[in-house]
RNA sequence: GCCCGGAUGGUGGAAUUGGUAGACACACGGGACUUAAAAUCCCGAGGACCCGGAAGGGUCCGUGCCGGUUCGAGUCCGGCUCCGGGCACCA
């Protein structure tokens, strides 16, 4: 054992090991329990920094310490290897995508071993691999077959400088999620995945992720977004061919509406228009209203601009004849495009009221000094015709049943998801297995012709389409239907869709007879701790869960849920920003490493604060994280001799009272650090446990006339340290076992276990208060009766000076804690 | 505007069910070692005030603000302020 702690060297030697022996490789084992941790593996993007390591680093602690207890730990990693960024690499310097791609895998696969990351190499995965997406592609053509894949024309999210359609959740504030340039609209084919078929069960499932952050199964909701309400028409006055379809969610306020309003692209707009030069007129309001960005039409507080047909409605609830209007606060894209307006109950409708001078009638009966403008609370009906007097609620159900009843309309639930638009106009991604034919139309390729290989001699210079397009061995093929002349189709899949399902192929990433073997399927799925960057909580993590519940109906899987529980990692910032290339505040693990060593940063990012948290980069925080190691090393190293001479295993009752002590404090620290880690994830806190611990064995070492029983409780406690320091610091704690002479590696060594006899106290600090006040402190024997500590608290000198001349009311004991002596006077 | 978080020393954070606020660490100050520095080791420390020659001892205040419940509140309740995040003309 060297006298200086060597961390590279160190590091170096257990990473060859788990490397040679294949420390971390697992395979079904039904005698064990599963575990399968996993953390959002990475786009390859060129290097992993101390920002990206703190997520491995806490899905290591779990595997590591799960392991430790006795599971069989499936702890994988791979490579989300598809995607814009190596086109553009390919762009500006020519450098072939998968070239490019492959480096940076090559790279940073080196980087995450130097972490000591303990993964099962043998299970690494790289999407952009055709042993990857044939499976994808094949899920692909049964998801057509059932209606969940389908193409059409729509206006869609464009990303004018990606140069490819965005899905609804990759449009952040209007803006590219990845390169935030402002996203436009466009009319175009592409395809689609049916995620709103499963609204409904992604929403009720919400309440049963149970293991999920609260915070990332409201914002799924949110963007669920799942309104009741119901539909009816309205009929036209003079037009009995025309009806227009509204959608309400308070069908209760039906008396109320005084207007109704059409989204200025509503398709009925046209047969509307008749008056003398109303077209002219209507087609300008349009233009104006269409040419302005999403951006600009949602801005704050401007005013609602409408426009008013001559064409008039009736409201079917009182016959009476109300206005039509176009307006640019109405959304094509929700419900149907169509509203009644109720001002007195609707906000928007109320602020459109007032600047058109329209009419206003008020349907629930508004509190005491009721001063605000539309009321949106609950109340009693007026106004309303046959619902007046009801409630709200009761309002609204008899509303729906009148309109059953007279065949205008019914109950309707909506929602805010849209389908998930998963074509893109790109080279560097899955191919989507349709053809062209003149003659069949469309037509899906044969799954036995699977997977259709993205070709890599291919032209990229970003302009003018797919290169694809101009790959004629790519693009030209027989139809899979008529064997005639026919066009592949050259959009790729949104890169989501492999993150969709890549920790299924995990569970057999080698298995070729399908997208996973069917008993390892079973046997590891659920993914049992995920963990990542709150950044996916509407991405990823709502595509995934939708996918699996697809895989599910396909029979692919049995699970109904990816992710049983979620760990959703805080950013780590430097300098007011989250570190980033792009920001210029990246701190390189290589220089880590090399001055410290790979445990060092991972205990520093650990033990700065709890997990969910941001953590803030501090070069200081990072000494103190090596000065402990280097402590805990120089301790090892001064106390070898003596401590490998004796045995670990003591009895505690034959120990000297400070000897004792410590040997409890053994046993308590196991206790905190195994709940800290286990149920909490409060790393920054068993650490912490960990470092008290040390810093007790380093004053008890200080007494030279201890007995050898004395030396074995100080081994143990080494010993104790050692074992739960390992999950965070594995290196380290693997070197010093060795130096302790055990033969066998930590890696095999099970979490030690605490004592229950062992943790009972002796002495108890039992705390006495006035009123509320600390004002003394005692010590007495544990098996003090309350009465008897209650007497020797009031005898207590400072106590006694408090309660001089007061009357005694109570006293409130809590066992095991503190009295609390109530009096007055 | 709506929804969700959060606010504790100079700093990161701890206090798990209402029971000694500030664990652990960083930074800082003092000391030891050294020709010196670095490293290392030891000691100190929430604030204000008081007693004492000193070592020491004491009182009050203190977890964003105001109020409440309780023997007791960082923790629970009501009302605010500020900060962060999400959604946003979704009818």
């Amino acid at each position: 054992m060297e006298e200086r702690y060597q961390a590279k060297a160190i590091e170096r030697k257990w990473q060859r090991v788990w490397e040679e022996t294949k420390a971390f490789r697992v395979t079904e084992d039904v005698s064990k329990p599963k575990y399968y941790v996993l953390e959002m593996f990475p786009y390859p993007s060129g290097r992993i920094h101390m920002g990206h390591v703190r997520v491995y680093a806490i899905g290591d602690v779990l595997a590591r310490f799960k392991r430790m207890r006795g599971y069989n730990v499936l702890h994988p990693m791979g490579w989300d290897a598809f995607g814009l960024p190596a086109e553009n690499a390919a762009i500006e310097r020519g450098i072939h995508p998968a070239k490019w791609t492959m480096e940076n895998i090559g790279y940073m696969r080196d980087q995450l071993k130097k972490m000591g990351i303990s993964y099962d190499w043998d299970r690494e995965i790289a999407t952009s691999e055709p042993e990857y997406y044939r499976w994808e592609q094949l899920i692909f053509l049964r998801m057509l077959e059932r209606g969940l894949a389908y193409r059409k024309r729509s206006t869609v999210n464009w990303c004018p400088s990606c140069q490819t359609v965005l899905a609804n959740e990759q449009v952040e504030g209007g803006r590219c999620w990845r390169c935030e340039s402002e996203v436009t609209k466009r009319d175009i084919d592409g395809w689609f995945f049916k995620i709103t078929a499963y609204a409904d069960e992604l929403l009720d499932w919400c309440d049963r992720l149970t293991g999920w952050p609260e915070r990332v199964i409201t914002m799924q909701k949110n963007w669920i977004g799942r309104s009741e309400g119901a539909e009816f028409d309205l009929p036209v006055v003079g037009r009995p061919e025309l009806k227009i379809r509204v959608y309400t969610t308070r069908p209760d306020t039906v008396f109320g509406m005084t207007y109704a309003v059409l989204a200025p692209e509503h398709p009925l707009v046209d047969q509307l228009v008749t008056a003398p030069g109303e077209r002219t007129e209507v087609e300008r309001f349009r233009a104006e209203v269409l040419k302005e960005s999403e951006q600009e039409r949602v801005a704050e507080d401007r005013p609602k601009r409408g426009r008013r047909l001559s064409a008039r409605a009736v409201n079917p609830f009182t016959g009476v004849e109300i206005p039509l209007f176009l307006a640019d606060y109405v959304l094509m894209i929700y419900g149907t495009g169509a509203i009644m307006a109720v001002p007195g109950e609707d906000q928007r409708d109320w602020d459109f009221a007032k600047t058109h001078g329209l009419d206003i009638i008020e349907t629930v009966k508004r509190p005491p000094n009721w001063n605000g403008e539309a009321y949106t609370g609950d109340g009693i009906k007026i106004n309303s015709g046959f619902l007046d007097g009801l409630t709200v609620a009761e309002a609204r159900r008899r509303a729906i049943h009148w309109l059953v009843e007279h065949g205008l309309g019914e109950a309707k639930v909506n929602y805010r998801l849209r389908d998930w638009g998963i074509s893109r106009q790109r080279y560097w991604g899955a191919p989507i297995p349709v053809l062209y034919c003149d003659a069949c139309g469309m037509v899906p390729e044969k799954e036995e012709n699977l997977p259709v290989v993205l070709p890599r001699d291919v032209q990229i210079s970003g302009k003018g389409g797919s290169p694809l397009a101009s790959h004629p061995a790519f693009i030209s093929a027989p139809c899979p239907r008529c064997g005639g002349k026919a066009r592949r189709e050259t959009d790729t899949m949104d890169t989501f869709v492999e993150s969709s399902w890549y920790f299924l192929r995990y569970c057999s990433p080698h298995f070729t007879g399908g997208m996973v073997e069917p008993t390892a399927g079973a046997y590891w799925m659920p993914v049992d701790q995920y963990i990542g960057g709150i950044e996916h909580a509407v991405l990823h993590l709502l595509y995934a869960r939708f996918y699996t519940k697809v895989l599910r109906d396909l029979g692919f899987v049995k699970v109904d849920e990816p992710f049983n529980a979620l760990l959703s990692q805080g950013m780590v910032v430097k300098d007011g920003a989250k570190m980033s290339k792009s920001k210029g505040n990246v701190v390189s693990d290589d220089v880590i490493r090399d001055k410290y060593g790979a445990d060092t940063g991972r205990l520093f990012e650990l033990f700065a604060g709890p997990p969910e948290k941001d953590l803030e980069w501090s070069d200081q925080g990072v000494e103190g994280a090596y000065r402990f190691l280097t402590r805990l090393w120089r301790f090892t190293f001064q106390h070898r001799e003596a401590l490998v001479a004796v045995r670990s295993d003591v009895a505690q009752n034959e120990l000297p009272a400070d000897f004792r002590n410590l040997y409890r404090l053994i046993h308590k620290t196991i206790k905190k650090v195994t709940e800290d880690v286990e149920g909490r994830f409060h790393f920054n806190t068993a650490i912490a446990a960990i470092m008290e611990l040390f810093n007790a064995l380093s004053a008890s070492v200080q007494n030279e006339s201890r007995p050898e029983s004395g030396t074995a409780v100080i081994k143990a406690g080494l010993e104790t340290i050692i074992t739960l320091l390992y999950p965070f610091a594995p290196h380290i704690a693997s070197e010093l076992w060795e130096c302790l002479d055990h033969k066998t590696s930590l890696d095999g060594v099970s979490w030690p276990k605490y004592s229950a006899e062992a943790l009972e106290e002796e002495q108890l600090l039992i705390v006495v208060q006035v009123n509320g006040k600390v004002r003394g402190k005692i010590t007495v024997p544990a098996d003090m009766s309350q009465k008897q500590i209650e007497t020797e608290a009031l005898a207590e000198p400072r106590v006694s000076l408090f309660l001089d001349g007061k009357k005694i009311e109570k006293i409130v004991h809590v066992p095991g804690r503190l009295v609390n002596i109530v009096a007055e006077g």
